[in-house]
RNA sequence: GCCGUCCUAGCUCAAUGGCAGAGCAAUAGUUUUGUAAACUAUAGGUUCUCGGUUCAAGUCCGAGGGACGGCUCCA
């Protein structure tokens, strides 16, 4: 038997669900069914809409259609006759990429989707086609526009299994029709499915929805508002641990820390160009004639931080000796997300950036991105990201500033991570309204990606604040800015730790680093003293007096994850001796001093 | 915002249109415990909200809110 890619196992998957569907839902019209990341999708437009019952009726269709052992032809044809085609089997989507493929010899889909692999789309792929003709295959009744390749026949297909239903819009254009789509799972053996599925079942382990539950470190009260974080005593602290080790990270590197508020009139967000690109992500607009007549400006809730360590550094006159000058803060801002998007802590209506703003004049940006790139891969690697990606994104269709800014603070970036030897992919306009930037995507410990850290450059913002410094020979220069956070939102790099760490906090994370619990109320003052001792030295304690079994209290421990859990009773009062309790169930015995020691060493392994 | 599913105690979940319940957590008492669940009791509810149908609604219908899975978006 010959054996194929997976990409041509799922594509042809796609085939044979479209085909299933169509025997059951005649009248079903078809967008198009690429290939995705461990299976595949379709798009349909039905009458009605789809429920799992219908999966499980399509699934046991396109295992009938299986046994048939059904060929895929291939053939190639002419567009005009193509387009006659779909025009009788009454496909008006197909003769809308039909009409694309004639004007761009490649399909709109095609060139948008560039992660998925060339054979992998319907009717899409990498290469343009050739001209005149395209390719068609048919599976049964079913016949499709299609690059291919394709298996020969059905049996030649692997394990498959229908697992979402959901709405999608024509060609991912919200102002067009929703369509639905059925997604799939296929592998080429039940192993890997089921390997696939354990991965999974990891993943939702390590939802930090759920362990933010479990650990008690947040919630999200509708009371308060949703995408609003509220950060328990254990979420509170991890954040604070963070932060400072951020904060320390940037003022030891040429930072200087400012604090800013979290509002400001709206003729700041008018200047920065913010209320024209994205009012629609701001909050309403406060007008304060609402509270006293003689208040006559309006007000906004930060979305940025930016135009507030711009005017900190407009205050006084600067000289090019003053360069390039570094102002951060954790500045916590308010974007309003649709409803639709939010997601725990990584998508939220309230955050913490780490942000800092870098002015330098031009002979100076090079360097200073280089440094920040850097830099960034340090602080991720202290939290254990040690894989990332890395984008380039350029100008987007819609922004400000004149062509030459863009193509200088374009090529700053280009130059700098070809100067560091970085792999890098570039994000056609993906850039944001007032500069190019450089996005780095850290991968967790099940290699999944997550974007973090962000490097703007931007020449609009100082020249429509009237940026200036002197430079050597006394002229007014206007400086360049560079807007960079290294984490991203607090609260989405936290959301991204639980899950990459499963809630088991390297030592120096931990919300609390040792539990301590005595045998009974004879130990009670010994346990007091230990734990005073070991608060004196730095370290999170926890102890519990609390009536309960000694199973129970560590029972208790282990599922809050704590490193360290010591039971004290007559053994460790008489000898001085410590039966510390670790997280992989084992328990060590360790005299007092050597027990700091060894904690303390661990604390400061990560720096 | 769009498509779909869901919403009952702090959490996980029961309850043919007919008295709103269990386990865990919480609180109190008893027990003073040696490394993943002691015992007993108590308390806990506008069944997301509003409206409708019905003798009777957690359950059926309508509108709204929120969550979840996607789509679109993500400065």
């Amino acid at each position: 038997m010959k054996n194929f890619s997976s990409e041509i196992i799922r594509h042809s998957t796609s085939h044979l669900m479209a085909a299933a569907i169509l025997e059951l839902f005649p009248q079903v019209k078809f967008g198009i069914g690429p290939v995705i990341e461990n299976g595949f999708y379709y798009d349909f437009d039905l009458e009605r809409t789809l429920t799992p019952q219908d999966l499980i009726k399509i699934e046991n269709k396109m295992k009938q259609l299986i046994k048939k052992n059904l060929k895929f032809e291939k053939k190639e044809i002419e567009i005009d006759e193509a387009t006659e085609l779909f025009k009788k089997l009454n496909q008006p989507y197909k003769i809308e990429l039909l009409q694309d493929i004639e004007k761009y010899g490649t399909t709109q889909e095609s060139l948008k989707h560039k992660n998925i692999p060339a054979e992998g789309g319907s009717a899409s792929g990498g290469k343009a086609l050739k001209q005149n003709k395209v390719t068609i295959y048919q599976l049964g009744n079913f016949i499709d526009l299609c690059r291919g390749p394709h298996v020969e026949n059905t049996g030649q297909l692997g394990v498959f299994k229908l697992n979402k239903i959901a709405g999608a819009y024509w060609r991912g254009d919200e102002k067009n029709k929703m369509l639905q789509r059925v997604y799939g799972l296929a592998f080429a053996s039940q192993k890997e499915l089921d390997g696939f599925l354990k991965i999974q079942e990891e993943a939702e382990k390590r939802d930090h929805r759920k362990l933010g539950q479990e650990l008690d470190l947040f919630q999200i009260n509708d009371n308060i508002g949703p995408g609003l974080i509220l950060w328990h005593p254990r979420g509170a602290i991890l954040k604070k641990i963070i932060e400072n080790y951020i904060l320390d990270e940037y003022t030891n590197n040429g930072y200087q820390l400012v604090s800013t508020p979290h509002l400001a009139k709206l003729n700041l967000w008018k200047t920065s160009g913010h209320n024209d690109f994205y009012r629609e992500n701001m909050f309403p607009v406060m007008h304060m004639s609402e509270m006293n007549k003689e208040e006559k400006d309006d007000y906004q809730v930060k979305p940025m931080n930016c135009p507030f360590h711009i005017a900190i550094y407009n205050h006084s006159l600067k000289s090019y000796r003053d360069l390039p000058l570094r102002y951060t803060e954790l500045g916590t801002v308010y974007r309003y997300e649709k409803s639709g998007v939010l997601h725990g802590l990584t998508r939220v209506r309230g955050f913490t950036q780490d942000d800092a703003h870098i002015f330098c004049t031009p002979e100076q940006l090079d360097k200073e991105i280089e440094t920040t790139v850097k830099f960034a891969v340090k602080i991720l690697k202290t939290f254990g990201f040690k894989g990332y990606d890395i984008y380039l994104s350029t100008q987007p269709e819609k922004s400000v500033g004149s062509q030459e800014n863009w193509n200088q603070a374009t090529k700053a970036l280009e130059n700098s991570l070809k100067k560091l030897k970085i792999k890098y992919e570039v994000d056609a306009a993906g850039g944001v309204f007032y500069g190019p930037k450089i996005d780095i995507k850290i991968k967790d410990s099940i290699g999944r990606a997550w974007q973090c850290s962000t490097i703007q450059v931007d020449f609009n913002l100082p020249e429509k604040f009237a940026m200036t410094y002197t430079d050597s020979e006394g002229k007014k220069q206007q400086p360049i800015m560079i807007h960079r956070a290294l984490l991203g939102s607090l609260e989405r790099f936290m959301g991204v730790l639980i899950e990459h760490y499963a809630g088991v906090f390297p030592i120096w994370l931990s919300p609390v680093q040792v539990y301590l619990t005595p045998v009974g109320k004879a130990h009670q003052s010994a346990v007091k003293k230990l734990a005073k001792e070991l608060s004196e030295k730095g370290l999170r304690v926890e102890t519990n007096f609390l009536n309960e079994t000694i199973s129970y209290k560590v029972r208790k421990a282990e599922k809050m994850k704590i490193p360290y859990i010591l039971v004290i009773g007559d053994k460790e009062v008489k000898s001085h001796n410590l039966n510390i309790r670790t997280r992989d169930n084992k328990i060590v015995k360790m005299s007092k001093k050597k027990f700091i020691e060894k904690i303390l060493k661990e604390i400061e392994i990560k720096k």
